[in-house]
RNA sequence: GGGCGAAUAGCUCAGCUUGGUCAGAGCGCCUGCCUUACACGCAGGAUGUCGGGGGUUCGAAUCCCUCUUCGCCCACCA
């Protein structure tokens, strides 16, 4: 324990092992309260659901960031007091694992339908099992302190209770149905996607104008961007009040290529005003011509296959081709044929799969849905009634709108790894019943005939919105989830405020009663210095672990936590770690040296003061530069417990920065250095309140920097390694130590010190050259300069009792005499500096002069307007 | 098409809710220092008409209007 601290901080030395022990000795394990075991009232409990990352994914910025804000908030409460848990897990993630694990068979040459369903997914179980969820070992490198013990993986068993339990609860209640809708569908991964699922992008295309031949002769124009689906048209569609068309409702056009009669319909979805007016109508793929083609009972023709390529429906010669293939060879015929009117540029929507990014088709399709309507209200009333905020608060309005515009959620996905939708069909011929189960069925519970379980999974969010009360044991009435539900504040990126957040509110309200929590706190990504978003394919993307290996996981923590306001984005420089991280890691270092110096300095006799207070007034014993250090040191703590309180974490790094570094660094250590060292009497008592002050600033701190606050921490007097900062309790505000007297007066004194300095360098004299007993190069009159900074630096510990008054009433404590007989006055009173006295009353004067001239244009407007 | 946010030193950003004492931080740059905790340091210094324009006010980075440029979210204009 003795041996000596390097002066160069090297985390690598510290933080595993560190948090090996914090591992061992249980501190992320949260407790639940024991009412009536005598521990007094326990605080309520603190809880934070971690979201859970993808089980196969690799740990990128935006976990870095997310994971450290919800660290530090954690580590804050606990150390307030309350039994804070941060529960952790994976999310089986259905569509990337699963994409993940087909890859790799395609490099051995196998798809998954070589396996069959049953051995692929116990290939991705293999998958899953070896990788081991890595992603939460790579959260411990940046010293996340979550309760592992009660770690979850959404495909584990007692999820899966949950998910049937919700599934058929939901079903009973008739709020599942399954239905035949255009869904969103991506060709690449052959499943179907929920509207967030597929993100929308502004992207140039086309406008084609196609003529349609009417059958009495001449050409009706259409319009289209997607050209290739006029081969399921099975009708064309006008606004019924469009004058142009009117006459033309009810006869029939003749579909080029496809050669089939279609009707010319008026429905008033169209918009008259858009391209021609009139519009082709493909049911089976198109959102709006399906409801068109429901209103007008038209047939719905699917003309491609699961994987976009025009299927049998469409004539012989475009059978087979990709879609975009067939738009190419349909847009060459029409132009053929004479039927192309023309052609403009055209910006709009296209859908892409938020895992492949591959174009979705709107597709017709039997799936299941969730009705939202009902579940969305108690969860925008919970928003409403203020029982649910959201920092930013405008995030809050976003939330409202998609609640109250909430469409149905398409919960069917057509992939294998995942929960299997509980849902089994009666096979018997005539008896046809579809039942819903907790159990898996063996028969149908109607007629005892044979039954089949449907082939589809469960959107991984179905389970993953369930989270905050399966992870405690829901559907049974666990301890935990009697203790820990509902928990405090959800963290997360704004990108999944509809896949999750909002949907664990309803799933809260539903199934619980209440939100699953109070706050979200939504924060920015993590983007390039050109904005970009980090990614894996744009290579841009910073690796935490890389910097936890060359700066430590402090100054990881240190640079998210410091770098970003509320609501705003990080933007790092992938190319330039060193700068993103130095700040972090210079800080820590500087922390370090601070620690080693006072550590290594408490060797002396120190004065055990019981109190810095005797009947609520400072000690006399303690020189101004204790009351003023102990004054800015209580200002840190309300700035630092106010700053975490309100998730202004930024500022609460800045707070304890400048407080570790200027004041408790730059002056309080540099002032009491002849005490420590015997120069000048009252070591001891200097020792008692640099460690206090110290002790203070680690715990402080700890939230952002857990690994060297720990390191110090323990090495205080009376600590070892077995102690931890961890349970030592959170500073607390101290009114008697504000002293606002003492801030003023030391104040005084740090101006006096800058201004004699700043005389020093203007007249180019070294402090160095003061050696010589005063003399000097320069003029001669700066010797006093000398004298007196010197002297200050040495003697701040002792100018708290009245320097000598001068024959003009100021209490020097130095005097500077400038060559052109002007002198500068350092005192108690004031430190007056002749050039910044000037440019104050100069400023009051021109203020002056400005309020005069405006006075008279005032007055000058009132004689006018008078006169007028 | 709607809604929202941002524009402050070379770079990354605070400050704006509650107008004056706020023009700031870190990095970078310049000068001088290896002063017995720290050169990942110390002490000084330069740099901004707070995006443009207008308004309210005795006074605006801060409030209002407008323009410009970026960015985000929502939306079934084929």
């Amino acid at each position: 324990m003795t041996e000596p601290l390097a002066p160069q901080y090297d985390p690598s030395r510290i933080e595993a092992d560190l948090y090996r022990r914090w591992v061992e000795a249980g501190l992320f394990e949260a407790r639940r309260p024991r009412p009536g075991r005598g521990r007094g009232r326990a605080a309520s409990p603190y809880v934070i659901m971690m979201p859970p990352p993808n089980v196969t994914s690799v740990l990128h910025m935006g976990h870095g960031l997310n994971n450290t804000i919800q660290d530090v908030l954690i580590r804050f409460e606990r150390m307030r007091g309350r039994e804070a848990l941060w529960l952790p897990g994976t999310d089986h993630a259905g569509i990337a694992t699963q994409n993940v694990v087909e890859r790799i068979l395609a490099r051995e040459g196998k798809t998954r339908f070589d396996l069959g369903r049953e051995a692929f997914v116990e290939r991705v179980w293999a998958f899953v099992r070896e990788t081991g969820a890595a992603i939460l070992d790579q959260l411990k490198a940046i010293g996340a302190s979550a309760d592992w013990s009660r770690t979850y993986f959404t495909l584990d068993p007692r999820m899966s209770r949950a998910v049937r339990e919700v599934f058929v609860r939901l079903y009973e209640k008739g709020l599942i149905y399954r239905g035949n809708y255009i869904i969103n569908w991506c060709p690449r991964c052959l499943t179907a996607l929920s509207n967030e699922e597929a993100e929308k992008e502004e992207q140039d295309g086309r406008l084609w104008h196609v003529r349609y031949p009417l059958e009495r002769g001449g050409h009706l124009v259409v319009a289209t961007t997607r050209p290739e689906t006029m081969l399921g048209d099975t009708a064309v569609a006008v606004h019924p009040d469009d004058a142009r068309y009117r006459e033309l409702v009810g006869t029939m056009v003749r579909l080029p290529l496809a050669e089939r009669p279609i009707p010319i319909v008026a429905d008033p979805g169209v918009d008259p005003e858009f391209g021609t007016g009139a519009v082709k109508v493909t049911p089976a793929h198109d959102p709006l011509d399906f409801e068109i083609g429901r209103r007008h009972g038209l047939p719905a023709l699917d003309v491609m296959t699961p994987d976009a390529r025009m299927n049998d429906d469409v004539p012989e010669r475009f059978r087979g081709l990709d879609r975009f293939e067939a738009r190419k060879r349909v847009v060459e015929e029409l132009e053929r044929l004479g039927l192309l009117e023309r052609v403009e540029a055209h910006r709009h929507a296209v859908g892409r799969c938020y895992r492949c990014d591959t174009v979705v088709e709107p597709r017709l399709s039997e799936q299941w849905f969730v009705r939202m309507k009902p579940l969305a209200e108690p969860a925008l009333a919970a928003y409403r009634t203020g029982k649910l905020r959201f920092i930013p608060e405008r995030r809050g309005e976003e939330y409202a709108q998609w609640m109250e515009n909430i469409r149905d959620w398409c919960i069917s996905r057509q992939l294998w790894w995942g929960h299997r939708i509980p849902v089994w069909y009666c096979e018997r011929p005539g008896c046809g019943k579809v039942t819903a189960s907790r159990e898996d069925l063996t028969a149908c519970p109607g007629c005892g005939g044979p039954v089949r379980q449907d082939e589809d999974v469960l959107d991984t969010w179905f389970s993953s919105w369930l989270v905050p009360f399966s992870s405690l044991g829901w559907p049974d009435r666990t301890p935990d989830l009697a203790a820990f539900y509902p928990g405090d504040v959800l963290v997360t990126a704004p990108e999944i405020l509809f896949f999750w957040v909002a949907r664990m509110v309803m799933a809260g309200c539903e199934f619980m009663g209440e939100p699953p929590f109070h706050t979200v706190y939504l924060h920015g990504t993590v983007r390039d210095t050109q904005h970009r978003k980090m990614s894996k394919s744009l290579g841009n993307g910073i690796d935490p672990l890389e910097v936890v290996g060359r700066y430590g996981a402090d100054a990881l923590r240190y640079t998210v936590v410091a770098g970003m306001a509320v609501g705003t984005d990080l933007i790092l420089d992938p190319k330039d770690l060193e700068t993103s991280f130095a700040p972090g890691r210079n800080f820590a270092n500087k922390l370090w040296n601070a620690g080693r110096f006072i550590l290594s300095n408490l060797d002396g006799p120190v004065r055990p003061l019981p109190s810095f207070y005797r009947d609520g007034r400072p000690s006399p014993e303690l020189t101004l530069a204790d009351r003023w250090i102990i004054a800015r040191c209580e200002r840190a703590v309300v700035e630092a417990t106010e700053a975490y309180e309100r998730f202004r974490l930024n500022e609460a790094a800045n707070a304890i920065y400048h407080f570790i570094w200027s004041d408790l660094a730059d002056w309080y250590i540099e002032a009491i250095k002849p005490r420590l060292y015997g120069d000048v009497p009252g070591g001891e008592v200097a020792r008692a309140v640099v460690t206090q002050v110290f002790d203070v600033a680690l715990r402080l701190l700890h939230p952002i920097m857990p690994f060297i606050t720990e390191a110090l921490w323990q090495r205080l007097p009376g600590r070892s390694a077995r102690s931890s900062i961890m349970r030592a309790p959170w500073p607390r505000s101290d009114r008697r130590a504000e002293d606002p007297a003492a801030l003023r007066e030391f104040e005084l004194l740090q101006e006096a010190v800058s201004a004699i300095r700043s005389i020093r360098a203007e007249y180019g004299v070294a402090p160095g050259q003061q050696v010589e007993a005063g003399v000097t190069p320069g003029p001669s009159p700066f010797r006093h300069v000398f004298a007196a900074e010197w002297e200050l630096l040495r003697r701040l510990a002792k100018v708290a009792s009245p320097a000598p008054v001068d024959g003009d009433g100021r209490r020097s404590v130095a005097t500077a005499v400038l060559s052109d007989g002007s002198e500068v006055f350092v005192s108690l009173e004031g430190a007056i500096d002749i050039r910044r006295e000037c440019s104050r009353l100069n400023a009051e004067r021109q203020r002056l002069l400005a309020l005069i001239e405006s006075q008279e244009k005032k007055l000058r407007n009132e004689q006018f307007v008078t006169r007028a």
